[in-house]
DNA sequence: TGTGTATAGATGCATTTACATCTATACACA
DNA sequence: TGTGTATAGATGTAAATGCATCTATACACA
């Protein structure tokens, strides 16, 4: 029923290790004047759908977001030409989305960021390298 | 310079199982009509710091608040009776935060829905039970 | 065909958040 | 003591978020 020392410790090291990883990479992205974290996920989703795209509904389970969120997020990326729509053929409700060469563009610029900063805040973390020690790891990246 | 594999799975299962646990736990909360986690997370601070309680800026840097968002948290906590603030006299800045008794009883009327909810949730993540598949747990914790 | 229910996506509104800035005190040091 | 800089915390403002609700289409089924 309640959970375990160690559970607990795993789920507030999950949590702020998390939680500082993604400030630090957020912040770095928007000092360098790049789109933010959100903006990502969503470029490279699409990227790796390629030429059939997504529906939002797919990306909104994929990633996690609130739908309505996800709404005004695409508003904004279709504004600035990242991304575009089309409706979609066999569902007059549902649209799809595709990635632009700009979107590409865009984020392929912010890997050259977001990539290094993963390997920097992850680094040590990675399974082959400590494969026992994941969540003490976890617990020290947030020291 | 560029993250392996490895360490963009990691960082992505972080992000994602991070995210979903975080949504259903404060979806509960919410609907049992209880505060979210950053309230939880703040009370059960000042509850450990018992008598001599904390600085806001100590639990800023403890809980990664940001400082304008904690400020208005304790704001609101404080109107609601559960955290109550001090001068503090060697700072004629500062001030500190206890908790009340009766945010010590809204504290544990939450554990009792937030503690089976992590136990639930991190479960077979335990380092005790899985000491070698953290990650690979992380990863299928997102599916 | 008609009716009820489910799903895709948009939008109004209140709350929360991030960011910049402001005030006040502390502290270093001439 | 006076001056410059750092730190604690509050607040104005714009943007993002969550929630409820709305519209439109789809789908099941009588």
């Amino acid at each position: 029923m309640y959970p375990t020392e160690e559970e607990t410790k795993l789920w507030v090291a999950l949590n702020l290790s998390q939680t500082k990883i993604y400030r630090i990479i957020d912040t770095v992205l928007k000092s360098e004047g790049l789109p933010n974290l959100r903006w990502y996920d969503v470029l490279w989703e699409l990227e790796r759908a390629q030429e059939s795209g997504l529906r939002p509904f797919e990306l909104e389970r994929i990633l996690i977001f609130e739908q309505s969120n996800l709404s005004r997020q695409l508003r904004r990326m279709i504004g600035e030409g990242v991304v575009k729509e089309f409706a979609f053929e066999n569902d007059g409700r549902g649209k799809v989305l595709k990635i632009t060469e700009d979107g590409q563009r865009v984020r392929k610029q912010m890997w050259k960021v977001y990539g290094p900063l993963i390997h920097q805040q992850i680094g040590d973390l990675s399974p082959q390298h400590n494969p026992e020690t994941i969540a003490s790891a976890l617990i020290s990246l947030i020291k």
